[in-house]
RNA sequence: GGGCGUGUAGCUCAGUUGGCUAGAGCGCUUCCCUUACAAGGAAGAAGUCGGGGGUUCGAGACCCUCCACGCCCA
């Protein structure tokens, strides 16, 4: 037991300590009923850690130490998500790298030496020398995320860490799109989809975000067929933001039931400058109010477009090339000269370009009807991305998800109900974005670094692919690569000629993997131990903004595979904010990096924290919170010494245990059921998965202890004054008692802390030990009631506060305490007026019955 | 526009099914070197519980309504 003892050093003294001694190891011979199996979201190590993430995995420690203790083994692994669109992303800008499949592979590459700045300047390397590259990248990333992790003292088992890119991970992925393919739940299909130029990749309704823009009203003149004004008709003028997809209209749309526009419907009008009939429908999303209230439809301009192309059973006059540019090629359905001249001035441009030479023409033609209208509106955006997302059509692999089946939805929903949901309010947000898809699951992405679509084509006498029959790997084989490995019954050389074979050249979005972090981690079909013991999990924490995503998307892997739901609980944390209440982000410059705040305030301090906010309330980044952490460590650090004082002998460092039956005074027992109530409430916080409430209340019933109860009981304990050897024994045991059940208490927030105290007089880890129980404060305890030390307190409050309103020291000696108060309390009082006494320096003292309290301090002179 | 959440002391937040005079920490003021702790301790000041209405013997809590802020969706 140190002199001095500082929480400074516990981290690494700690931590490798937990390492060598396998601490937090799994015990794979645990029973499903003794186990606790946590599905932790995998980090995507592209990113950096921020304190988001320090928030949100200490609650999950936090259970995982209270479940450990309780007797459970804790399935607790880690994984990385490395695969992906991130990852690819860092890497090009980390190596200022392209992939360019039609690249070939080049032995020993290199990357340069000094990235180029500006993407236009990357190099073009293979696919595999790319992903080379992110497996290198990735392994680093991980390397740096895991000794964070250590530092903030996550009870993780490092021996089970998976990443998402992994074998493992890829096959356990590829089997279960297979198996999904095989059901009818998984299909490619052509179709309209959201479009991200700048990566040239499809990407899912999830993961969208709509941006505030600016952008302008156009007002664009469509005239009746047949008749451009000459005999006297008014043009029909619509609004649009996109004049430059006036190209590809194809009908022009309002409300059923809106007057202005009931005679239009069924008839006929022109587009301007490109002079295409196209018809004026009715429908009932269009909004009267919004422009002029019809609008033109195109081949995209935005996911209403194909609702209504969908709906109205329009045609198709796509001209929106995978780039973000229009085609060079002038579209087939443009016949007149005055057309085809008018398109080579859009051809090849990108949407803002074509945008500037579209308005133009207008002009020219007399079709702009006044000048645009600036104004801000929601644009859709990859959450990922830089460029507001195109609509092209293209062949895609889809996940039925209930988008497009009510059924399904009502399935899905229904899942929700068999998962306890911390807040529960949170099920609310996975009810309203189930309710709310329209449309399936878009898994396949055209990227480089994922898991690879496991499927071939037939290619026919044209080299053409057939898509309606794919060739399917054995399961047994998996993982596979189309790209590289040959389908069974073909041999490499028919790749890519009539006749032969084609490999999917997609991969698989990221969240169609770790939509399967409970299969990969659990060992579905690898490990049918492990799987039994550990699947459906305990816990499911995470992020509530990404309810959508990723417990969706489990959720409907599990539906899928198992017909329930993937675990018992959902634990939804809340976000960091700054202390102006507003999120953090890079933009802004105002994220805190974690290793920092580990370094300058102790890992025990960020985590008290963390641990204080609600479960799913987002918490304003606090360092003032920390200190007071930090505080509370010191303060338990160094009331453990003094409890321990007469429990370890100074000189040998032996402990003598002292027996809990030794306590018998009033005070001690008070205290001792005061903290029976404790346990009992602290236990069921915990059961709720309130970590937060568990902390308030053992954090409150310590300083009270401290304040309190030590003051009271110090003099006994050190022997002083005439006090009897039981007297003093009951002292000291109770201080033992209570320490030894507090640590306990404290060890899921303070794990450093804890197990440095509990290292000064006891075997083993503080954190393998059992979580406390009122069996064992069930003697001392035994019918005796908390008032005593209640009374006890209030009356040496008093005694303060005279000595404080004097201006005199605390040692100052009271000559004369006057107590009023009703018989029963003065009956406890004179159970305890020893250690009152003692510790106000209280000379005499007198009682008298009364019916309310009232205490009267008489200061006697200073020593 | 729909859904959800939040609003309690200057700040950050507790306040379990309605029940004693609404609490804690930080900050502030005053005091105290005390043998666990001065990187500490003691005491004190400080609130129209967002506004209004209602239910009730009793509302910070329950109901209605309005306001402000935040998030998600359209």
């Amino acid at each position: 037991m140190p002199e001095k003892p500082t929480v400074d050093g516990l981290d690494e003294k700690w931590s490798r300590h937990w390492e060598t001694q396998d601490t937090y190891t799994f015990d794979p011979a645990a029973t499903r009923d003794e186990v606790f199996s946590i599905d932790t979201p995998p980090p995507t190590v592209s990113g950096s850690l921020h304190v988001g993430h320090v928030f949100s995995y200490t609650h999950t420690d936090a259970i995982a130490r209270y479940q450990r203790m309780t007797g459970k083994a804790v399935f607790y692994p880690m994984g990385w998500d490395d695969n992906g669109l991130p990852t690819e992303r860092r890497v090009e800008n980390y190596y200022g790298v392209l992939c360019d499949p039609s690249v070939p592979y080049a032995d020993g590459f290199s990357p340069p030496e000094k990235p180029a700045k500006k993407r236009n300047d990357f190099v073009a390397i293979s696919r595999p020398n790319f992903i080379e590259l992110c497996e290198q990248l990735v392994a680093i990333d991980e390397k740096a995320f895991e000794a964070t992790w250590r530092h903030l003292g996550l009870s993780v088992d490092w021996e089970r860490t998976y990443t998402t890119i992994g074998e493992h991970s890829r096959r356990v992925s590829q089997r279960a799109f297979l198996r999904n393919l095989a059901r009818g739940e998984a299909y490619s299909s052509e179709a309209p989809c959201l479009w991200d130029v700048t990566f040239q990749t499809a990407v899912a309704q999830a993961e969208l975000e709509d941006r505030d823009r600016p952008g302008a009203y156009h007002a664009l003149a469509f005239w009746p067929v047949d008749d451009n004004g000459a005999n006297g008709s008014e043009p029909i003028v619509i609004d649009t933001t996109r004049p430059e997809l006036v190209v590809s209209c194809v009908a022009l749309v309002a409300h059923p039931d809106d007057d202005r526009y009931q005679p239009l419907f069924g008839t006929n009008v022109r587009t301007p400058v490109f002079g295409i009939e196209v018809p004026v429908l009715a429908h009932e999303l269009a909004e009267p109010d919004k422009g002029t209230g019809i609008a033109m439809i195109c081949t995209f301009g935005d996911t209403t477009d194909v609702t209504w192309w969908r709906e109205l059973d329009l045609p198709t006059r796509a001209c929106m090339a995978r780039d973000g540019r229009f085609e060079a090629e002038t579209p087939p359905w443009l016949t007149t000269d005055r057309a085809k001249e008018a398109y080579s001035r859009i051809a090849r441009k990108a949407a803002g370009g074509a945008q500037i030479q579209m308005v133009e023409l207008l002009r020219e033609s007399g079709d702009l009807i006044g000048e645009p209208r600036p104004l801000q509106h929601a644009v859709k955006f990859f959450e990922k991305g830089d460029k507001p997302l195109e609509i092209v059509t293209s062949r895609q692999w889809y996940i039925r998800n209930g988008g497009r089946s009510e059924e399904l939805k009502a399935d899905l929903v229904a899942r929700g109900d068999e998962v306890s949901w911390h807040p529960s309010f949170m099920q609310h947000r996975y009810t309203n974005w189930v309710e709310g898809l329209n449309g399936d699951w878009l898994v396949s992405r055209q990227r480089y670094f994922g898991v690879p679509i496991p499927v071939w084509y037939h290619l026919d006498a044209e080299g053409n692919p057939d898509h309606s029959r794919p060739i399917v790997p054995d399961e047994a084989e998996l993982p596979i690569d189309p790209q590289a490995q040959c389908p069974p019954g073909f041999t490499e050389d028919q790749r890519g000629v009539p006749g032969g074979f084609a490999g999917d050249p997609d991969i698989m979005d990221t969240w169609a993997t770790s939509s399967l972090t409970p299969e990969i981690a659990c060992g579905w079909e690898d490990d049918p131990a492990l799987f039994e013991a550990t699947f459906p999990m305990d816990l499911r924490p995470q992020g509530h903004d990404i309810i959508r995503t990723w417990l969706f998307s489990t959720m409907v892997r599990s539906h899928y595979e198992f017909g329930h739901a993937p675990w018992r609980n959902a634990a939804l944390s809340g976000w960091i904010l700054d202390p102006d209440r507003k999120k953090m982000s890079k933009s802004k410059g105002n994220v805190v990096v974690p290793t920092e705040l580990l370094e300058k305030h102790s890992p025990d301090a960020v985590r008290y924290w963390a641990a204080s906010a609600r479960p799913g309330t987002d918490t304003a980044f606090d360092v003032a919170q920390m200190k007071v952490g930090r505080r509370l460590a010191i303060k338990l650090l160094n009331a453990s010494r003094f409890a321990l004082g007469f429990a370890v002998d100074r000189e040998s460092g032996r402990t003598t245990l002292s027996d809990p039956r030794d306590v018998t005074e009033a005070i001690d027992t008070a205290m001792i059921t005061g903290l029976g109530s404790l346990v009992t409430d602290a236990t069921s916080a915990f059961e709720e998965f309130d970590y937060a409430r568990a902390l308030e209340r053992i954090e409150g019933w310590f300083w009270a202890f401290c304040d309190d109860y030590l003051e009271l009981v110090k003099a006994r304990a050190y022997g002083e004054g005439e006090y009897s050897p039981a007297e003093v024994a009951s002292a000291r045991a109770a201080l033992d008692l209570a320490l030894s059940v507090v640590l306990r208490l404290f060890a899921p927030f303070l794990p450093f802390t804890c197990e440095e105290v509990w290292s000064w007089w006891m075997d083993g880890s503080v954190h393998r030990s059992c979580w406390p129980t009122l069996d064992e404060l069930a003697d001392p305890a035994d019918g005796a009631t908390p008032e005593a030390l209640a009374v006890a307190a209030a009356v040496l409050s008093e005694v303060r506060g005279a000595k404080s309103a004097a201006k005199v020291s605390m040692r100052n000696p009271v000559e004369r305490l006057a107590v009023t108060d009703t018989a029963d309390r003065l009956a406890l009082l004179a159970a305890v007026a020893g250690d009152v006494r003692d510790a106000g320096r209280v000379g005499e003292l007198i009682t008298t019955e009364g019916d309310s309290f009232e205490v009267e301090v008489t200061l006697g002179d200073p020593d």
